[in-house]
DNA sequence: GCGCGCCTCACCCGATCGGGTGAGATGCGA
DNA sequence: TCGCATCTCACCCGATCGGGTGAGGCGCGC
């Protein structure tokens, strides 16, 4: 479906059990492949070096080094090589700390073998699966992310020149590099800063850097 | 398995045939009921206003009103009803418009039955499901947002007052404020600012503002 | 007991900032 | 053509800020 080539997988868990269901859940579909399984993150790390994985099934807790620390070194070494995540429990600060990892994918332990090859090819296509409450947090906190439009009707009083004047205030520029940047005399900086204080109802510099912040208009 | 009663779902779409089809899908399953369907977004909150729905589930492109504002609707008249937006492509700009406006899930339309009946569940029990696609947006504007972590080590280097210190300059407050809130002179307050900026290597406060937002100090 | 880090406060100084006022040039629309 | 908004710049003033230096009190560990 993706490239014809069949899908290589890797398994990282500590419990023998465990990988062992796993390995019976990839031997039927013919689209993947079980090169390499490890007990835990330094094992995973030694075997993909000679075996190369397309994607990682990679379990949360483990012993030596955690699923979490494996995920980041294993981007960091094979950035081609996608991980998913498998935990027993979905918990938000896995979750998350999963995904700052570089996890492109999380399922539960409770997945079906279906849905497991399923997640594995999503991630391994670019895509992403996430258990059901994971998925909720994720939406949860993409919806507390404030938009720009927020303060667009604000930012519709502000003239031309005044909003390169916020562009600038926005990074910390101080009034005489404004001026450099602007090409502009100091005198004609204060004028717009006055202005933008005035037009935003801000006391001083400062509340409009956190204004801007709050107000989604900082992508970061 | 939530609560015993029937899923009440309704259907808004502006196409008859999509319609009848999600109808069809949501026949089987005993644990779902279809209390209404609409047309377009006006039609769906009139039709809501008669009968309750725990879960609505929604076309995006629909004449008159469409999905994102039909969400919103929905969600501001009937927050206890929960949103699961369709659509045939799952383009991000429609993902977050929608989750902004408080959808919970989201589903291409190539999903099969189980699928769809899989979604309306999850998303019932405060959960949500996403399309792969979307879920990998999501996913990567999550890894994106910085962490608090990413400042602990600078932040370790301050002491504990400098941290309180540090919390009111991150929220706009003048030297003047933070000793009349911190119970000290306008002097202890310099020396506290200055030990921080000398610390963090910043040139004033203006950029410890945007230090914090940058390093995710500051939730929004 | 002595040093060291922390918290507190003080004074001085120069730089920067914000507020107030005014004014010339330009361009656009009524 | 006559406003009117915008952009530009100027000067003044008081407030605030950041840097430098010093110092007393307190608690903790060596």
């Amino acid at each position: 479906m993706t490239d014809g080539a069949r899908i290589r997988v890797a398994l990282a868990d500590d419990q023998e059990l465990m990988r062992q269901a796993l390995g019976i859940m990839l031997e039927d579909p013919p689209d993947l492949e079980l090169v390499a399984q490890a007990a835990d993150g330094a094992e995973l790390l030694e075997r993909l070096r000679a075996h190369r994985a397309d994607v990682v099934v990679m379990d949360v807790r483990m012993p030596r080094m955690d699923g979490i620390e494996a995920t980041r070194r294993v981007r960091a070494e094979h950035p081609g090589t996608r991980v998913l995540v498998l935990t027993t429990f979905d918990l938000d600060e896995v979750v998350f700390a999963a995904i700052r990892a570089g996890a492109s994918g999380f399922l539960t332990k409770d997945a079906s073998a279906e849905e497991l090859a399923a997640a594995i090819r999503a991630v391994h296509a670019g895509d992403a699966t996430l258990a059901p409450r994971a998925t909720a947090s994720l939406i949860d906190f993409v919806a507390r992310a404030p938009t720009a439009a927020d303060a667009e009707t604000l930012l519709a009083a502000l003239t031309a020149r005044e909003r390169d004047v916020l562009a600038e205030l926005v990074v910390g520029a101080s009034n005489d590099e404004i001026a450099e940047r602007l090409y502009l005399t100091g005198n004609t900086v204060k004028t717009h800063v006055k202005a933008i204080l005035a037009k935003l109802g801000l006391p001083d510099r400062v509340h409009v850097v956190i204004w801007a912040y709050e107000h989604g208009l900082v992508v970061r």
